[in-house]
DNA sequence: CTTTTTGCAAATGATTTGCATTAAC
DNA sequence: GTTAATGCAAATCATTTGCAAAAAG
């Protein structure tokens, strides 16, 4: 069963003004464009959020932003680096602008909500494999898989999957 | 950029015989058919294989198995436990055999390989999240991103992305 | 004999591609 | 003025769906 949308993002986050997103653009190296904002502006504000969504939210601000320009923003922020894309197994891409720091999400089984949880150690990477079969490791990416605390409450443990 | 099929896939473990295949899916409640028997096998034989490699090798048995009955396959295979899928951000699902131990994986950015990396641990879940944000968590999923032996021989480290 | 599984064909849905137009620098 | 980004439409690819025929228990 693919992940469903998640129900609740939090939408509880600063998003940044208009000047703040443009030095952001222009310090990647990225020519400042009403898309760009917009899509920006976006991953600000619903943290998490799958392309569709975003397409959504950047169309209310920018009407003419067609489904594929939002596909190639997002290919251009992630590729600068000014957002990161996250993919928990089976589900569609979604987007977050908390980069820099190395946090890790926890996602509900039942709901497929996501939510941010802080790393302990805070560097990267902050797991080594105990056997890295030669490999040379960069990232520890770490996914917490569970029920949230509104499907706990829901469900009793061993209804959902 | 999509995640590329992976070059090398580990080819050395055991493949266990039609007799343990059919126990297997016997002690599953799951019907022996010829399709399932060909699907596990393949799986046991090539880790990490993604659904189409794993319907050519089926096919070479079997080769009427069509490629949604694959899908069905293993999809059953998977609820039943026999077999884990595993789909590392962007690429298209793969499966293995090894079930029951709580091992993770590494994959490489360069050139898609994945290995098995056997957890420290051992128990389910390995990790506890720092802070959980109120989730019942279950599952620990950890992905290590870097580049395999080979491509990091290759590249002097920075070189591929 | 009953229930599950297979096979076929077509549908779905996310994501990508190519190219002329338009806008940013 | 030059280079990069946008918009449109169509293509691609993995995966799913529905249903009749066939096989397993």
């Amino acid at each position: 069963m693919p992940l469903p949308v998640p129900t609740a993002v939090r939408k509880t986050c600063t998003v940044p003004k208009t000047a703040d997103l443009e030095r952001a653009l222009r310090g990647a190296a990225l020519r400042v464009t009403l898309p760009r904002m917009a899509v920006l502006s976006a991953v600000h504000a619903s943290p998490h959020a799958d392309t569709l969504s975003i397409v959504d939210v950047v169309r209310k601000r920018f009407p003419a932003a067609s489904h594929q320009t939002v596909y190639g923003v997002l290919d251009a922020l992630t590729s600068a680096g000014l957002v990161r894309r996250i993919q928990p197994a089976g589900a569609t891409a979604r987007y977050e602008a908390r980069v820099g720091d190395n946090h890790h999400h926890v996602v509900c089984r039942s709901c497929g909500a996501i939510t941010d949880v802080d790393c302990a150690i805070g560097e990267t990477p902050c797991l080594t494999a105990s056997d890295g079969a030669g490999y040379q490791i960069d990232e520890a990416e770490v996914v917490y898989w569970g029920r949230c605390p509104r499907c706990a409450a829901a469900t009793p443990a061993g209804s959902g999957g």
